[in-house]
Parts: C-alpha cells; structure tokens; sequence
DNA sequence: ACATTTAACTAACAATCGTTAGTTTTAACA
DNA sequence: TGTTAAAACTAACGATTGTTAGTTAAATGT
C-alpha cells in the first residue's frame, strides 16, 4: 500500500517536527546546564560563597542580570548541583542493594559506582564533602536524609558482609569511614592521576579497600 | 649564710617579677587565640568565605573593628591557622622519616600522628581539606609546598615498605592516595565517634589501612 | 597620683554582593 | 513581514563586606 519512500519521508517528517517543538525546551534547559556546569567548576575552584553571580556571567560571556532568564537563584544552582548528584548516588546504592550479589560483591559494585560517578561529574561531586553547608532549608533537610539514608545502606552492606563472613569482623564503623572517605576524595586524586583506565582504578581501589594491602 | 626562708622569697619574687614582665604579652598573646579559635571553628562550620569580621567579633564579644588590635586581617587568621597546622604535621613527619624504625612501624607512627594531631586540632585540620584555596600568595607557595612535601614523604616511607617487602607490590599512588584520604576525613567521622578512646582508634586504624579487612 | 600603653568603642569608607525593574535585541512562527 | 516570545542588556536598589580613622575607657608602670 505505502511505499519504503513513502514511510520513510513519514519518519523523518516526524523527526522533524518533534524537533521543532522541542528545540526552545532543549535551548532553554541547554543554556541552564551550561550555567550549572560553569558554576559547578568555579564552586569548586573558589567555593560557593567566594564565587560571585558575576564570576558565574563573565565565563559565560553575559551580564549577572541575564543569569536569571535560566535560574531563579544563586542559592537554586547550588541546590540543583548538590541535589542531582546525590540523587544519582541514590538511585545506584538502590539498584546495588536490591541486586541478588554478594555482600561483598555489592561492596564491589559500590566502589565502582564511586569510580564511575566521579569520572562523570568530577565538578560536580567535589562538591560534596564541603558545600552543602551552604544550602538553605528546606533542601538541607532534603540533603543530609539522602546522605544519611545511603551511609546507613553503605553500613548494612558491610555488616551483611561481615556476618557472611566475607570480611574479618573489624569494626564496622571503621571500615564504613576509612572506604568512605576515599571514595569521597577520588575526585581530587583522580584529577591528578587520570593516566589510568577506569577499569584499572576499580580494580586497584578494590583491592586495597577490601582485600588490604598488606604483605602477609 | 642566706637560710632556707630567704632562699625561697628570692625564688617567689623572681617568679612574680617574670610574671609581672610576661602578662602584658601573654594576655595579647592570649587574646589573639582566643579569636584564631573562635574563628577556627566558625571557618569549619560555614567556611572562610561565608564568616565575617563581625561574625568573629561577635563570638568573641566585641565590635569587629576592635579585633584590628589584635590580627593583621582576616587573611592572616586563616594563614596563621592553616600554615600553624602543617607545621605541626611537617614536623612530625621528620620525627619519623629520620628515625630508625622499619617502613611498616613508620607507617605506623604516621596514622598515630594524625590521630594525635586530629584530637587535638579538631577544628584546625578541618580546614586543610577546602579552605587553603582562600590563601593568597605568598602564603598559598608556601602552604602549598609543605603539602607537597608531606606527601612525597609519604610516598617514599610506602615505597620503602614496599621494597623491604612488608607491603604488597600494590599501586604506590592508590595506596597513598586510599591512606591519605582516610586520614584526612579522620577530623569528620571524629566529631561524631568520640566514644572510642584515642589508642583504639589508632589499632584499628592501622589495621584496616595497613593490614586490610579481608576474611582471607 | 600621674603618664602611658592596651584594647575596646563609634562612625564611616569604598567596594562588592544578590537581585529586581525596565528596555532592547535576537530569533522563531504566523 | 509582522507578531510574539526568549534572552540579552543597562541601571540601580539595599544590604553587607573588610578595613581605617579617631576617640574613649581600662589597665599598667613609675
């Protein structure tokens, strides 16, 4: 009845006109991802209060003012930063947590989550450990129950591993803290060091996190 | 020739005299760290950027002009803070590069260090991992080379131990990198598991960052 | 008791902050 | 091509910043 030609000037007539329609939605959240990304480096460089809506336009080439055509705050861009990746943390730790891997499998797949994360939104998480002390309520609130919620998930894991006998029965706050933190300050060392493959870095990181470094 | 008595007022006015010369310095002495710590633990809560003048004054009970009579400027309380702190951890540092101990009992001596120096200067060390960035030169050269100094000591006592084979032929960098970070949150996770008792602390520490938690 | 220093104060400065209002330019759609 | 909406602009606001100048109160030394 129809032929190839006709379906596929069909197709791509459709693509065209979702296109069209979609291309101010896509400008207008482009522009704003740029200005969160532009934030997002210099936060990182300066901090959140040392930085300067005006520091923000001039390396994005536009005055202080027109930033608010996208952002409704200074205080939003940080809020939007923080929340996103410690939801994209979130939705991880949910999909390791309910995977059927061992204890210490998942402990495994959490260290490569970290690596993977990092390497993606390295701006974006070195956030992390000092600048949520600049977020207003209520998204502080919001904030410190995702942190909260997966150090308590991070903790479970490990104790489900200790008691499988998959790990020495240290104690498990030690544990949780000395892997946690320096999945937390892979981003300052991976800036340096990026010479290495992420599938070498997972690897190395869980060797010595899990299985210690030790001689013996 | 002179008896006990006389002996013992001598001694007694000489002290006061000693007393009497020091007191104006210490008091101004005194004064001046009253308002580096309170601004220590103000720069950890909100950071440097985000702390007044008339924050610290505040704290300290007195108008912010009034605290020119003791600081230089709000650059000098962070500088003095910052470079005060890794003096004391470089100094450290050469205690136990030059003793005679083996790289393994080195390392060893290192986690102590900073456990020591951590509970001590809780609110200090916290503002090594963020706040140096608010340093300006020269200070920042300064700060700056005795981190990177630090760490390549670091890094040697580990590649001494690895070379005398007391540690596993691991990656020197993530070894580093995994010990230092650890490390470096201490003054964090601290705050909030100040139940264990410093020597505790400091064994479990080593065993989880030297002699890792595997079961194997 | 008097003189001198120390350390607090008040007042104010120039600069910068986040943000708003109102206007003009740019670009998409009819 | 004229209409409309998006996104830039200029100008300015009130507040806050670090800091200085000048003054007063308190404490110390003689």
């Amino acid at each position: 009845m129809w032929n190839h030609f006709e379906n596929q000037a069909v197709i791509i007539d459709f693509i065209i006109a979702a296109f069209s329609f979609f291309i101010p939605i896509l400008c207008h959240i482009t522009r704003k991802q740029e200005i969160l990304s532009v934030a997002s480096s210099l936060f990182r460089k300066k901090g959140y209060a040392a930085t300067s809506m005006r520091d923000i336009a001039r390396e994005m080439g536009m005055e202080a003012a027109s930033l608010y055509n996208h952002i409704a705050s200074k205080q939003r861009i940080l809020s939007e930063l923080l929340m996103q990746i410690a939801e994209l943390f979130t939705s991880g730790m949910t999909d390791i947590k309910h995977s059927d891997a061992s204890p210490i499998h998942q402990l495994e797949a959490l260290i490569a989550l970290h690596v993977d994360l990092t390497v993606a939104n390295t701006n974006d998480i070195s956030l992390l450990p000092a600048e949520w002390v600049h977020l207003e309520e209520p998204t502080l609130k919001s904030f410190l129950a995702l942190r909260d919620t997966y150090e308590a998930d991070f903790r479970t894991i490990i104790q489900n591993a200790v008691k499988a006998k998959q790990l020495a029965a240290v104690d498990i706050d030690v544990a949780l803290f000395s892997i946690l933190s320096t999945l937390r300050w892979l981003y300052s060392w991976h800036t340096k060091y990026q010479k290495k493959d992420v599938q070498t870095l997972k690897e190395e990181l869980i060797q010595n996190l899990l299985y210690g470094i030790s001689q013996s």
